[in-house]
Parts: C-alpha cells; sequence; structure tokens
DNA sequence: CGCCAAATTATTTTT
DNA sequence: TAATTTGGCG
C-alpha cells in the first residue's frame, strides 16, 4: 500500500492527515474535502503500524460510519472487521450490550426510540392521574432529555414534572429498557464507576476521531474525553457554521471545551472549497458572516464563479412542485446530466409530501431520504414490537402495543385489571398475564384468562422456536400468519384495499431485510438482540444512493453530501427560518441560518431557490412572505425567474431543434 | 365491556 | 391529511 498522501492531499490537510497522535482540531469548512481527509488519515495510521481494532472512529449517522469504513478500504484495499466507526449512539449500545449487567439490567435489555418514550411518558402521566389535555408530550421528551443529560436541572416551571420523571425512570428500568440518553449516559457511568471497565477501553482505543464535532453534546463530549484523556490522541473535525443539531442538545462550545481540556492541541484549518462555484460561495459566506457567534473563516474557491443563482415565486406549491419537476427534465436534458445530480432540499418533511406526488405524476424516478422512516410506520411497529416481546417479556410498552393488535377482546377495562393485577404482585404485564391464565383463583373473567392462555401460549411457543436452530426471519413470517396480521389489517381499513397491500408489501419487505442480515455471513453475532438493537439505531433504511435518481431530502438530512444541482424549496418566512425559531430568540435564528447555509453549499454548480406567494397550510390557503436570508444575499448574485414554467414557446421550439439535431448527427 | 364511527388535533429538524 | 381519542351503541 502507498497511499501519496502528500500528492494526494493539499497542504493543510495533508497535515491534518498525517499527524496521528496527541491533540487535533480540525476546522474544515463546507467542501473543503473533509471526508477525503479523513479516510486517508485513518488509512495513513493503518499504514504506518497502528492496528485497526485501536482505532475509534464516530461519526453522526449510521450512514457516515458505514461510508467510512467502504472508504477506508477502498484506498487500503483490505477488509477491516476490527476497525470501529460508528454512531455515538451505536458506539454506546455496543459498550452496553457487554457490559450492562454491571449496572443491574438484564443484557436482553430494549433501546426505545422516541416514540417509544413517549407511549412510556403518557402510560406515567395517566398512572398519576393528571389530565393529559394539559400535558405536551413532546416537550416532556425534551425535558427528560435535558435532564438526564445534565443540560439543564428542574426550575420553578419544570418542578411539576419531576414526579413524573421519576416515575418513567423507574418504569424504564423495570422495563429492562434504555432510552436514547441512556445510551451515551450509562457507558460515562459505567466508566466512573467501575474503573476496570475505562481502563479496558482505553487500552482498546487508543487512536480516536470525532467526525461532525460541531454536533456532539456535552454529554458525548464527557464521553470521548473519558476515553481519550490519558493518551490524548484525540482528533475531531467540525465546522461551527454546520451546527444544526442544538436542540438536540449539540453545543458547538464543545470547541472551547476541546481547548481548554485538551492544551497544546494542534489546530488545522482547511478553508479552500472544492465543490462549489465562486457565486455560491460568495452567496454562503456573506450569509453566514449575519451569524455573531463563530469562528471567522474565509472559505475560498479557485474555480470560476459560475451561473448565477435563480430565484423563483411560484404562485403556490402545486406550482412550485411543477417548476422543479419541469427544471429538472430541462436541465437533466440540457446538461446531460442524470437524475442523481439532482438533490431537492426543504426545511421540514412535509414539504416532502406535495413534491412527491408531482414526482409521481411526472414520472420522475426520485429517492426520498428523511420522511417518515420505514421502522415508524405502523404495521412495522407492530412486527418489531411482538419480536421485542419475545426478546424481553418485561418490557410493558411493547406488550402493550401488541396486547389487543389484532383484536383479542382485552379492552380498556380487561386491561385495567391487568394492571392493578400486575402492580400489586409486582410483575411485568407479560408475566401477570402468565401468572393469571394458570391461577384459577385469580379475581378475573373466564373469557379473560382464556384470552391471556392463548396469548401466553403463542408467545411461549415462538419464544421456543426463535430461540431454536431454525431461521428466524421464518419463525417471524410464521407468528404473523398465526396471528393473522393480514386480516387485522382488513379489519383496520376495510375499504382500502390498496392500503392493506401496500402495508403487507412492507411487512414483507422488512422480513426480506431481517432474513438477508441473518444470513450475511459477515454478521458475527447473528442474534436477535443484535438485529433489533440495530434497527432501534437506525431510523431510515439505509438506501445505498440510488443510480438515476432524483434525491428529495430535508436539510438536516444533507448534511455531509453534494449535489451539481441543488434545488431549495419553500424558502419562505416561517419555513426557513422556521416560524418556531422565529418566536425563540436570536441563537435559534442563526441556526436557521447556518441550515441555509448547509442547503446552499451542497450545490456544487447550480442553485435554485424557490419561494411561494401564498401556501396550504392545515387546510387553508395563506399568502406568504420571502425568506428574510434572501435579502442577506447580495442581490447581484442571484437572478429572479419570471413566469416561464411552461417553457415559452420559442424555447420549446429552440430545445426541439436541438434535439433534432442531436437525433440527426 | 368491547368496538365502531365520528370528532379532534397536530405538524421541525433525528440518534 | 392521517392518526389518535372520545362517546355512544350493541
Amino acid at each position: 500500500m502507498d497511499l501519496q498522501l502528500k500528492s494526494a492531499l493539499n497542504d493543510k490537510q495533508y497535515i491534518a492527515a498525517s499527524t496521528s497522535s496527541g491533540p487535533v482540531l480540525i476546522i474544515a469548512g463546507a467542501g473543503s474535502g473533509k471526508t477525503r481527509m479523513i479516510t486517508y488519515r485513518i488509512a495513513h495510521m493503518l499504514e504506518c503500524g497502528i492496528s485497526q481494532s485501536n482505532i475509534l472512529a464516530l461519526t453522526f449517522t449510521n450512514k457516515a460510519a458505514k461510508e467510512m469504513t467502504e472508504r477506508v478500504r477502498q484506498l487500503t484495499g483490505e477488509k477491516l472487521p476490527k476497525l470501529t466507526t460508528a454512531t455515538f449512539h451505536a458506539f454506546g449500545a455496543a459498550i452496553l450490550r457487554s457490559e450492562i449487567h454491571y449496572l443491574g439490567y438484564d443484557d436482553n435489555f430494549t433501546i426505545y426510540d422516541q416514540a417509544d418514550k413517549i407511549s412510556l411518558i403518557k402510560n406515567v402521566v395517566r398512572e398519576l392521574h393528571i389530565p393529559l389535555e394539559q400535558i405536551d408530550l413532546y416537550e416532556l421528551d425534551n425535558l427528560f432529555s435535558s435532564i438526564k443529560t445534565n443540560r439543564s436541572g428542574w426550575s420553578t416551571e419544570t418542578s411539576r414534572y419531576k414526579e413524573i420523571y421519576e416515575e418513567y425512570l423507574l418504569q424504564i428500568k423495570a422495563y429492562n429498557a434504555v432510552d436514547f440518553d441512556d445510551l451515551i449516559m450509562l457507558p460515562i457511568k459505567l466508566f466512573e464507576e467501575v474503573p476496570a471497565l475505562l481502563r479496558k477501553y482505553r487500552e482498546r482505543y487508543q487512536y480516536i476521531m470525532v467526525d461532525e464535532f460541531q454536533d456532539t453534546s456535552l454529554a458525548q463530549y464527557r464521553f470521548v474525553h473519558l476515553l481519550s484523556q490519558e493518551h490524548r490522541n484525540i482528533c475531531v473535525v467540525g465546522d461551527d457554521d454546520q451546527s444544526i443539531y442544538s436542540w438536540r442538545g449539540a453545543n458547538y462550545e464543545n470547541i472551547v471545551n476541546f481547548e481548554r481540556d485538551f492544551p497544546n492541541f494542534k489546530e488545522i484549518r482547511l478553508e479552500q472549497n472544492y465543490r462549489s462555484t465562486g457565486n455560491i460561495l460568495q452567496a454562503a459566506n456573506a450569509l453566514i458572516s449575519h451569524n455573531t457567534k463563530r469562528k471567522e473563516k474565509q472559505l475560498w474557491t479557485g474555480t470560476e464563479k459560475g451561473r448565477s443563482i435563480a430565484l423563483f415565486h411560484p404562485d403556490d406549491e402545486d406550482h412550485e412542485s411543477e417548476f422543479i419537476c419541469t427544471k429538472i427534465k430541462e436541465l437533466a436534458f440540457e446538461q446531460g446530466l442524470s437524475y442523481d445530480d439532482f438533490g431537492v432540499l426543504v426545511r421540514t418533511n412535509n414539504l416532502l409530501s406535495s413534491l412527491e406526488q408531482t414526482f409521481i405524476q411526472n414520472q420522475l424516478p426520485y429517492t426520498i431520504s428523511g420522511g417518515k422512516s420505514f421502522f415508524s410506520r405502523k404495521e412495522i411497529k407492530d412486527i418489531i414490537a411482538y419480536m421485542r416481546l419475545l426478546t424481553n417479556p418485561d418490557d410493558n410498552v411493547n406488550f402493550l402495543r401488541i396486547i389487543n393488535t389484532p383484536r383479542r377482546g382485552i379492552g380498556r377495562v380487561s386491561l385495567e385489571s391487568l394492571r392493578s393485577y400486575a402492580r400489586s404482585h409486582e410483575l411485568s404485564l407479560f408475566s401477570a398475564v402468565t401468572k393469571l391464565s394458570l391461577d384459577m383463583n385469580a379475581p378475573i373473567k373466564d373469557r379473560l384468562r382464556q384470552m391471556c392462555c392463548s396469548f401466553t401460549e403463542m408467545i411461549e411457543c415462538y419464544k421456543t422456536k426463535l430461540f431454536s436452530r431454525q431461521p428466524m426471519a421464518k419463525t417471524i413470517r410464521a407468528l404473523i400468519g398465526d396471528i393473522d396480521y393480514r386480516g387485522h389489517l382488513i379489519s383496520e381499513h376495510p375499504d382500502n384495499e390498496r392500503l392493506v397491500q401496500w402495508k403487507m408489501k412492507n411487512v414483507d419487505l422488512f422480513l426480506q431485510m431481517f432474513e438477508r442480515w441473518e444470513k450475511n455471513p459477515d454478521n458475527i453475532h447473528p442474534n436477535i438482540y443484535e438485529y433489533l438493537n440495530r434497527i432501534s439505531l437506525t431510523s431510515k433504511v439505509e438506501t445505498d444512493k440510488e443510480q438515476g435518481k432524483v434525491n428529495l431530502m430535508t436539510i438536516h438530512a444533507s448534511k455531509g453530501l453534494e449535489f451539481d444541482t441543488v434545488f431549495l424549496a419553500g424558502v419562505e418566512d416561517h419555513i426557513i427560518p422556521h416560524a418556531r425559531s422565529i418566536q425563540e430568540n436570536e441563537q435559534s435564528l442563526e441556526e436557521e441560518r447556518r441550515l441555509f447555509y448547509v442547503a446552499i453549499t451542497r450545490a456544487k454548480r447550480s442553485l435554485y431557490m424557490t419561494s411561494c406567494k401564498q401556501r396550504k397550510v392545515m387546510r387553508e390557503t395563506i399568502a406568504t412572505v420571502p425568506s428574510r436570508f434572501l435579502e442577506e444575499i447580495p442581490q447581484g448574485l442571484i437572478s429572479h425567474i419570471d413566469e416561464e414554467i411552461e417553457t415559452s414557446d420559442e424555447e420549446a421550439a429552440d430545445l426541439f431543434a436541438q434535439l433534432r439535431a442531436k437525433l440527426a448527427t
């Protein structure tokens, strides 16, 4: 292996990639070849004889982790089974998988995603007899998260929720489940309480890298700090201008923490942009300079100015989608671009749906990433709930989800008696049901006992099957047939056969994925716990960038990606900046500006922005105002597109002539 | 006591 | 628009 680091990278990148030891802070502007540099850095470490098992690279998404391994593999031509690249959460989960017994959990613990967490909170609120209408569950989710990760303490307004929080903690532990915050906080706790463990992991991971450092939370920082403070071989890479996750606890002041905790660190700035044309970069620079709290930097590019940024004002969102579709077809033809060279970015998921409609109508191939995730579809969650209950009988949240799905005649009242029985015997709901169905003296109706009996029998039967040598996917498929899930869907949607078909197709897709995973020979531990963990941490299906399809996504999902041509839709006040952040404070507004900045800097050659004159919001049409951020871009860089959606006649004729000329030659 | 249908309400971003 | 909650019926 000969990397030729020096010729493959520019001077700054070279320094960054070749400095393996000691603390390194890399400020990498948008499009500065960050990924390339990181890839080379890891490859270089391997070349220097550092064992792959000593390297830990933490990324922000699973996709990024996977891609990083893949790239290093291509560069080095080696299989890298011991190289650890993972998200913080996945890494935390892996640690817990082997060590959680130290903390009094069972190692078949379940990971609760946001939906599970909210449904648990809801149950707690109900049990405490607090009227639900006074409670914003989403807000509680956030609050509990900040409390758990020490982002904030109890205040006079929030202390009234303390009781709910404490009950939440008790219950989630009793269910042998952990939430996303636990995946970071419990490993920290382990390290602090069991010094031998900390030593073990410090010894193993001697070289640590953190990508997207601006999006790490204080807790995550504490976690890597614990691991790396002894050997100090830590390299963090980030760009404060691209910090867009502060609502999730990301805190780019971690850069300051890093500077404090790792004195004599080496700082490297990557400011040469290889991605975008001069105009696009200039617009981005002008925009972001309106932020007050930032590290001053000046991105520059050696490439030409390029075409100007186009701005169009459609009448409404239908017009907008039409424009985008037409324009993409036109550009693809004129410039010989493939559809996958296009990215259509939006601020919020709901804006994707009208776009999707129009893409279907126009028969334009597209992929959507983000959006309502595959694993959070109801039919998939139902199946997963069965799998989770099979692996962890203490999981009351998932028990409640499926006990009456499909209908078993166990309604509100029966459930209440089950609950009180479980409570008085200090049992999980599932154990309670098991016990009830055997205990002839228990105070329940025969019919209910009958139901419980058949339910537990069924679960036990599949549990045995699942842990025998038979293929797991096959077992789950049998289970779905056994409970007649299709019949359940039909009764839920009696007048919509197509929906039922669609949902069953999703279920089948899920089973196929499971099967493929199970049969994959690269899979070292093909057990069901691994799989359930994995899908808890994977919100969306990892769509390998599909060729020949336009990419539709939220701006958040576009981070780290680039497209030849970018369409930014819904560039309106109250969308970006989002209405909520306008209400909040200047800080939120700055984050929205960074979001806009990220969107713009995804574009390599062309950028189109659309801002509707009016838009349907919750059934009524309201007039909209162009985004205030548009005014922060030098007007000379923007050219306005007027009503030319139906390509004017001459232009159409011209296109036609071109086409004819092409065919003639 | 469960089930169905009508009313209601909620929509930022994601590990 | 779609999923969830509530109220009345069988």
